[in-house]
RNA sequence: GUCCGGAUAGUGUAGAGGCCCAUCAUGGAGCCCUGUCGAGGCUCCGACCCGGGUUCGAAUCCCGGUCCGGGCGCCA
């Protein structure tokens, strides 16, 4: 039973262009539906890129194909061989006139969800019958477009002369502070699940590597539980050498307005299944500063800050609401955050050392990534590690690469879920994982 | 962690102390039907989260538990 024997064509791709009337093709997919008129029997088979309709007349039919037709059962999967009629009624402009359907596994029944768009399923019902799900087209299309996004986004890096990097997720040392890690057994000693590849990819600087990005997978162990958190998250991260934090950031810019164009351009039948209207963002992306933003945040919410403390939901959400009204944008920056509340790593500025050259840059609904220059000074990280309260004996590791000629650098990660989150306006981040792993999920 | 809300057929829902051996849709089984487009018509099938309490009577009220959703917190 060889591929070509199951399948010559999708269904998306049967069009005068690519098939001549007539022609035999064969189709495979699952099943799903079966209009059953009596006379005239359609069959809906579906694959990953559509759906097409396979038609039975009665009289002009084998009966026991006729039969076997209209007694499938749904979501099974099926091959069909026929003939294709370009044909108006039918709903894509063709139909397949059967020869043959071979039965290759037959569905169960009652089906864990709804299939066709008739029934809703809450997210939890979705995710627990996954393999189901991913039957609907609404699905399918947000898997589709966040492929062609990382698809871009590489593609913007390797253009740009990044190297990608993998650096490791087994460490033995929490990395940061600040979140909470997974702990792991690994052999005879206790390990943990990085939370960010930041001291790795800092290390590849000392290394020459110059311009890295890695796309992979970081593991926050924190309890929370919201539409915007995950516990296992994939993280877009990037370094670069011979840079501050404004070079980095206008990479970032640039590299979100890229993704948009190309998902713009590459993924409009996805976008449509979705509903979804995307806009290129403007670049430069406005550039507030954190003391500006703490005004914004006293003068319009009700909800009151004061210099050195970070961000809440509410504040995040007046800035992003006055971002939009005053510009049309829903991306910005938020610049120059004081240096007690960005990580050790964070480079203080020269001539005022209690604001550092970082960076978040929002979306208007949340905080998509943070980054700055890196101080790549030893004595300085170390004791900026230090005034943390953190032990610089555990950085030993990492704080050996700056001692041998460390170039200044800067970066930033942006997580990946919440990129296509927002991009997509889907209403939860569990939306854009396949499998997600949050503080009750493990399974499937 | 905390506050608020919820749990009824496979799925999504109605239900406010007797109207409920529970509504509707979808689905499944069967019958009718030759162009369906979420086909249509008829018949049947399938459920009150768990434990305790109040009451003549509980899906409905109360208490405890479990699970789920949302806000906030933590965090990216």
């Amino acid at each position: 039973m060889s591929l070509a024997k199951l399948r010559t064509h999708y269904t998306a791709d049967v069009n005068p262009e690519k098939v001549d009337n007539g022609q035999k093709i064969t189709l495979a997919g699952w099943v799903h539906e079966v209009r059953d008129l009596g006379g005239i029997c359609f069959v809906v088979l579906r694959d990953r890129e559509g759906k097409a309709q396979v038609t039975l007349v009665k009289k002009k039919i084998d009966k026991d194909l006729f039969d076997a037709a209209r007694r499938l059962v749904r979501e099974s999967v099926i091959s069909v061989t026929g003939s294709v009629k370009f044909e108006e009624k039918a709903p894509n402009g063709y139909e397949l006139l059967p020869e043959e359907i071979t039965v290759l596994n037959v569905a169960g029944s009652p089906l864990p969800m709804d299939t066709t768009g008739k029934v809703e399923a809450e997210l939890d019902t979705r995710l627990d019958s996954r393999f189901i799900d991913l039957r609907r087209a609404e699905t399918t299309a947000v898997f589709k477009i966040r492929h062609q996004a990382l698809q871009a986004i590489r593609e913007y890096f390797v253009e740009n002369g990044f190297i990608e990097t993998a650096t490791p997720k087994v460490v033995a040392t929490a990395t940061e502070g600040g979140t909470a890690l997974f702990p792991i057994t690994y052999f005879d000693r206790e390990a943990f699940l990085n939370q960010s590849p930041q001291l790795f990819k800092q290390i590849l600087m000392s290394g020459g590597l110059d311009r890295v990005f890695e796309i992979g997978p970081i593991f926050r162990a924190e309890e929370h539980d919201t539409r915007r958190h995950l516990n296992e998250a994939t993280s877009i991260d990037v370094e670069v050498s011979f840079a501050d934090h404004f070079d980095v950031m206008e990479i970032l810019e640039n590299l979100v307005s890229y993704v948009y164009a190309q998902v713009i351009e590459k993924c409009k039948s996805s976008l449509e299944a979705l509903g979804v209207e995307l806009k290129v963002p403007k670049t430069p992306f406005l550039k507030l500063t954190y003391d500006e933003v703490i005004e914004i945040i006293n003068a319009r919410s009700e909800e009151k800050m004061q210099w050195g403390d970070d961000l809440g939901t509410l504040g995040e959400h007046t800035v992003g609401d006055y971002v939009y009204e005053t510009t049309g944008e829903s991306h910005y920056f938020i610049i120059d955050w004081p240096t007690e509340i960005k990580p050790f790593y964070a480079m203080p500025y020269e001539d005022r050392p209690e604001f550092s050259k970082s960076f978040d840059m929002m979306h208007r609904t949340m905080e998509l990534s943070s980054g700055a220059q890196r101080i790549h000074i030893p004595d300085l990280l170390k004791s900026r590690i230090e005034s943390q309260g953190l032990d610089s004996d555990g950085f030993d590791f990492y704080l050996k690469a700056f001692e041998y000629g460390m170039p200044p650098h800067a970066g930033w990660g942006m997580g990946c879920e919440r990129f296509i989150m927002t991009m997509l306006g889907t209403e939860n981040i569990r939306d854009t994982v396949l499998f997600p792993r949050d503080r009750r999920r493990l399974s499937p």
